[in-house]
RNA sequence: AGGCCCGUAGCUCAACUGGCAGAGCAGCCGACUCCAAAUCGGCAGGUUGGGGGUUCAAAUCCUCCCGGGCCUGCCA
């Protein structure tokens, strides 16, 4: 069997949170770049999905901008994937609506992040509730097949899933069945608090932003919470020295990364020499993303982003020409 | 459309019958530590949702507005 196209599409978003940080970037963003030369690859800045909590808009506008700097500084390259905002492709959200019509209700009241999110908001709107919809017509609307997501987001999959599978037994075969694309599961998690998953809401000591200062990285990576020395009986690292271990491993050479571990396994580590290292490798794996970004210029970001949308939206539109015919909405002949 | 409840520090809440707005957590600085955590010491944090009124004095009482939640009705 020969792969044909419509099981070579990539579809990913990303919430305009502001200045992407190392969790992302390690996490997601180095992966889209894998990917961006293997398949069909549409990445979109969704801030429609940003709308859903309480946001200002300026700070939505300008975040949003921030991201599409930020994907580019990674190494997103315009020639070999379509970047775009969502809401420039209207499509989204049209796509949604009618897809919300096969989508179940009982099946949303089950999505836990809505019951999450919602206890965190005074005010729970509408389409805080209706969200994993929007997310099911952005992967669709491209007849996306493979979708790099997090764990956190394998259960909206999912529904895109069954959203996919209903549209198609009601109206006719139209859209492929999305599989999650699980890479290497890599968590950096909070340096103050790494129990929990390294996240800009956690607040500034949790995490480091890509753009971050050398002086404030080294600041946050000297304050990170360690333990109380290697233990003897058991070599199982605590859960922020393996962190560090995991940012070691990420930006430091195989050589440095290997003296470590022996450190460890000998019961010999100390932590501040280790945490000199990593602060150290990081600081220069991020200077060429500093260096790439600080070349960008806001005109070219902007030119590439709306490039992205025209090209994205030529295909969003055939596949909504398609859906509303199947329908039965739209041109009455 | 009618009724009831709520809004105080970043968060959770306290403040009697009207009498100097406070605590815990988070945050910042310091001590301790190989580095951190924990712990200890210190610091900072406020238009009490907003306007108007009563009073010597209002977070507290009255009034209007904004925001949120619940109940009922109406429509279909």
């Amino acid at each position: 069997m020969i792969s044909t196209p419509s099981n070579s599409v990539v579809f990913s978003g990303l919430q305009p949170t502001g200045h992407l940080q190392i969790g992302n970037y390690f996490g997601a963003v180095q992966n889209f770049v894998k990917l961006q030369t293997q398949y069909e690859c549409y990445y979109a800045i969704v801030d429609y999905h940003a709308i859903t909590v309480e946001h200002d808009p300026e700070e939505l506008r300008r975040n949003t901008l921030e991201m599409g700097f930020d994907l580019l500084a990674c190494g997103l390259d315009p020639k070999q994937c379509v970047l775009f905002v969502q809401s420039q492709v209207p499509e989204h959200t049209e796509l949604a609506w009618i897809l919300s019509a096969v989508t179940s209700y009982g099946d949303l009241q089950r999505m836990t992040q809505f019951k999450e999110k919602g206890e965190t908001q005074e005010f729970v709107s509408c389409g805080l509730f209706t969200y994993p919809v929007l997310q099911a017509a952005d992967i669709l609307a491209y007849k996306a097949s493979k979708v790099p997501v997090g764990e956190d987001q394998v259960q909206h999959i999912e529904l895109t899933r069954r959203i996919a599978r209903r549209f198609n037994a009601r109206f006719g075969e139209t859209f492929p069945e999305p599989d999650v694309l699980l890479t290497a599961a890599l968590r950096l998690m909070s340096l103050a608090d790494p129990e929990r998953k390294m996240s800009k809401s956690l607040g500034p000591k949790h995490y480091i932003a890509l753009n971050e200062s050398e002086e404030s990285i080294r600041e946050k990576i000297k304050t990170a919470v360690t333990d109380v020395g290697p233990r003897t009986e058991t070599k199982e690292k605590s859960p922020g020295v393996a962190n560090l271990f995991l940012l070691l491993k990420l930006s430091a050479s195989q050589e440095i990364y290997d003296q470590f571990e022996s450190d460890y396994a000998r019961g010999v580590l100390k932590y501040e020499p280790l945490k000199r290292a990593v602060a150290d490798c990081l600081v220069k794996t991020l200077e060429p993303i500093r260096a790439r970004k600080a070349q960008l210029k806001e005109s070219e970001v902007r030119e590439i982003l709306h490039e992205g949308a025209r090209t994205a939206r030529a295909v969003a539109r055939q596949t909504l020409a398609e859906v509303r015919e199947r329908i039965g909405v739209g041109k009455l002949i």
